[in-house]
DNA sequence: CGGAAGATTTGAACCGATTCAAAATTTACG
DNA sequence: CGTAAATTTTGAATCGGTTCAAATCTTCCG
C-alpha cells in the first residue's frame, strides 16, 4: 500500500494535471472537464485518496464551520447541569439547522482554560457565564474571535451579552406567591456565601453576589417590600447548586420557629432538589409549603407535582447567540430579553 | 491600528529576527535568550499579536487535541437523550483530565452528516451507534482516522467496538423478575417496526432488529425459556423511544384480557415513560406491575420509585473509548464489557 | 591566543490545501 | 479558414505557522 499520506499534489502528478485542476475537481467539479475529473477522480480512488484534507482547507479559508461554548466549569457541566443543558439542546437545534458543528470548551483550572480557549478550532464562542464569567470574557477576548456572554450580568458595555430580565423575571415570581397570600419567605440563592446571609442581614448578600444572583435578589426584594415584608425578614441562603447545599439549607430554615410558607429557588434546580427534601421529610407541595423556581428548564415541567418557574426565552437566547457568532452580528448593546411566569403545581395559597 | 491581521513574520520583521526565532520564543521559549525573547515578546505586544494562531500551528503538527463524538441522531441528541447524556458526561470528564476538546459532530440528513464528519477537526472519533451505525461507521472509515464504535452489534469484526453484554443483561433482567415469581411478561422493544410483533409472533422481531435489540430480547427469550414461557406468550412492541409510542404500546397491552405483570423495557428511557403512563392510570409501580430497565441512566436513580434496572459500565466504556483515540489504543478484538443487574423499587413480586 | 564545545540564530523547506491571473485550448461564427 | 469569445488548465503565490540542519556567536580552557 501507500506508505505515508497520499496528498492532493500525490494525485495531481500521478493524473498528470496540475494540482490546482486536482484541487477544483474536488472543490468546484463544475469547472473541470468531465473527462478530466473522471480521470483524477479514478487515480484519486486508486491512491486511496478520499478528498482534500480538512486542515489544509482550513488554513486556506480560514473558516472552520463550528463554534465553541465555552465555560468554567468542567465538561461534563454541559451534559448535567438543566440549564446548561436546555440551552445546548437549542443551540445545537439551531446549529443543526445551518450545519454548523459545536465544539465544547471548559478546563478543570484556569490555566488550562486559557489554552484550551487558545487552541480550540472554532469561529467564535459562545460563553456560558454561571461564574467567573469576567475572566471567561478576557481569556476569549484574546483570541480576536467573535464571542457572545451569556448570562453575563456587568458594567461593562463593551462585552456583547445577551441576557434576561432577571430583575422582572424575579418580581414577578414574588408577585406571584405574595398575591397568593404569603408572607413567610425564604430565598434560596444560586451563589454560595460563606456565612447564611439571612442571618447577617441584606448587606453583605447584595454586595458579594454575581450580578445575575444579585438583580434576581433585588427583585425579590423589590415586589416584597411592595407587599410589605422587609428584607430583613426574609433569610437568604447560599448554595452551591447541589443536593447537599440545598438540605443543609432548608435544615437550617425550618429548624426555625416560624418556618417559610414560599420558597424563592434562585434555579429550577435548586427548586427541585428543595422540593425532594420537602417531599422526603413529608412536607407537601404545595399544600404546606410553596415552590418557584427561576429558568424553565424542561425537568420543572416533569417533575412531580410540576414546577412552577419563570422561563427563559432559551430558543430565543440560543438563536440569537448563534446568529451572533455566525453572521457576525454581534449586538451593539447589551441585549435583555424577557421571561415568562409559567404556573403549574408546586404553588398555592398558604394553609390558613 | 494595524490593518489586517498580524502575522509571526510581521513580528519577526519588527523584532529584527528570523521567523524562526520568533516562532521559538512562543512555542519553546527556553531555546531562545531572555533578551531576545523579552524583546520580540515587546514587540508582539505592542503590535497586538497575541500567539501563533492555532490553525498554522494544526497544519504543521496534525494534532487537533480534540475528539468527535458522532451520532446519526440531531444535535440536541447528545443532550437530551438519558443514555447519552450519562455517556457523554463520564466522556467529558476522561477528557476534562486529559485537557483533550469535545467536537459534537451530527446531521439531520445523511448527506450533511458525511460533509460533517468530513470536516471536523478532530484527532479521532467516538461513534454513538444507536441506529443506521453501519452508515456512520462506512462514513467515518473514509475519514481515515481512529475511530471506536458504541453500541453497535455486528459481525465486522474489522471495526473496533466497545460494546456490553446485551444478552447476559437481559437475561439478567428477565432471571430477576422471573425469579420474584413473575409469569407474564411484556416487552418494550428500543426498535420500532411497523406492525405489532407481539400479534405476529417472535419471527419477523428477531429479523428485523438492530443487533442491541436483538441481543437482548434474546436474552429476555432465553432465560423466560428456563421458567417455561413460551416466546410467543410474550408480546414484543416496539417504540420510538418517545413517550407517545410508548404510550400506544402500553396502551395496547393493557386493553388486552390478561395484561402482563412485569415488563421488560430495553431502555431506562422506555421504562421510565412507562411508569409514568402506569402510576397516571393508577396501576402501581412495583404494587400492579414490576417495571425493569436497561442502561442505568442517572435518572434512574432519581425517579419516582426507584428503576431497576441493568447497568452499564459508562466510567469503563468512557475511559477505553477516549484512550482508544488519544493513545492510539484500538482494540485488537471488540471489547464486551460486563453489566450489574441494580435493584431498586420498581420491582416486587406479582400481587398474588 | 587557538580551538573545541555549547548556546543561539538563521533560512529555507514543509504542512495540504485554495486561489487567481495568465496561458492554452476549444468552440462559435462570419 | 481566421479570429473573437468562451472554456479549461496551469503555475505560482498564499494561508500562518513549525522544524531542523547549518551557520554564527559565546564560553571555556590549556
Amino acid at each position: 500500500m501507500t506508505k505515508g499520506h497520499v496528498r492532493l499534489a500525490d494525485v495531481a502528478k500521478a493524473a498528470g494535471v496540475s494540482q490546482g485542476t486536482a484541487s477544483n475537481v474536488f472543490s468546484r467539479p463544475e469547472v473541470v472537464r468531465e473527462e478530466v475529473r473522471e480521470r483524477v477522480l479514478g487515480i484519486a480512488r486508486t491512491l486511496g485518496y478520499n478528498g482534500p484534507d480538512i486542515k489544509g482547507r482550513l488554513l486556506r479559508a480560514g473558516r472552520v464551520n463550528a463554534i465553541g461554548v465555552a465555560s468554567v466549569e468542567p465538561l461534563a457541566y454541559f451534559f448535567e447541569d438543566p440549564w446548561a443543558r436546555a440551552l445546548m439542546t437549542k443551540i445545537a437545534a439551531v446549529c443543526d439547522a445551518t450545519g454548523t458543528g459545536i465544539a465544547l470548551v471548559s478546563a478543570q483550572n484556569q490555566q488550562k482554560l486559557a489554552w484550551n480557549i487558545n487552541s480550540a478550532l472554532v469561529d467564535g464562542f459562545i460563553l456560558l457565564c454561571v461564574e467567573g464569567g469576567e475572566r471567561l470574557v478576557e481569556l476569549t477576548r484574546r483570541r480576536q474571535l467573535p464571542f457572545i456572554a451569556l448570562a453575563l450580568g456587568g458594567a461593562d458595555t463593551s462585552i456583547p451579552v445577551i441576557g434576561i430580565d432577571n430583575l422582572a423575571g424575579a418580581a414577578m415570581a414574588a408577585r406571584y406567591l405574595a398575591d397568593l397570600g404569603h408572607r413567610r419567605f425564604a430565598v434560596l440563592a444560586i451563589d454560595h456565601f460563606d456565612e447564611h446571609v439571612g442571618a447577617t442581614g441584606p448587606g453583605p448578600a447584595a454586595r458579594s453576589l454575581k450580578s445575575t444572583s444579585r438583580d434576581r435578589l433585588l427583585g425579590y426584594w423589590q415586589t416584597l417590600a411592595e407587599f410589605g415584608i422587609e428584607r430583613e425578614s426574609v433569610p437568604v441562603h447560599g448554595t452551591r447548586s447541589d443536593r447537599s447545599s440545598v438540605d443543609t439549607a432548608l435544615n437550617a430554615l425550618f429548624a426555625a420557629p416560624q418556618p417559610p410558607t414560599a420558597i424563592l429557588a434562585m434555579s429550577d434546580r435548586i427548586a427541585l432538589f428543595a422540593m425532594q427534601w420537602l417531599t422526603e421529610r413529608g412536607i407537601e407541595v404545595p399544600g404546606d409549603v410553596s415552590v418557584i423556581g427561576f429558568d424553565g428548564v424542561p425537568e420543572a415541567a416533569t417533575a412531580e407535582p410540576g414546577l412552577t418557574t419563570i422561563a427563559q426565552p432559551f430558543d430565543e437566547i440560543a438563536r440569537r447567540a448563534v446568529s451572533a457568532i455566525l453572521d457576525d452580528a454581534l449586538p451593539d448593546a447589551q441585549e435583555t430579553l424577557d421571561v415568562t411566569l409559567v404556573i403549574r403545581d408546586s404553588t398555592a395559597p398558604p394553609r390558613s
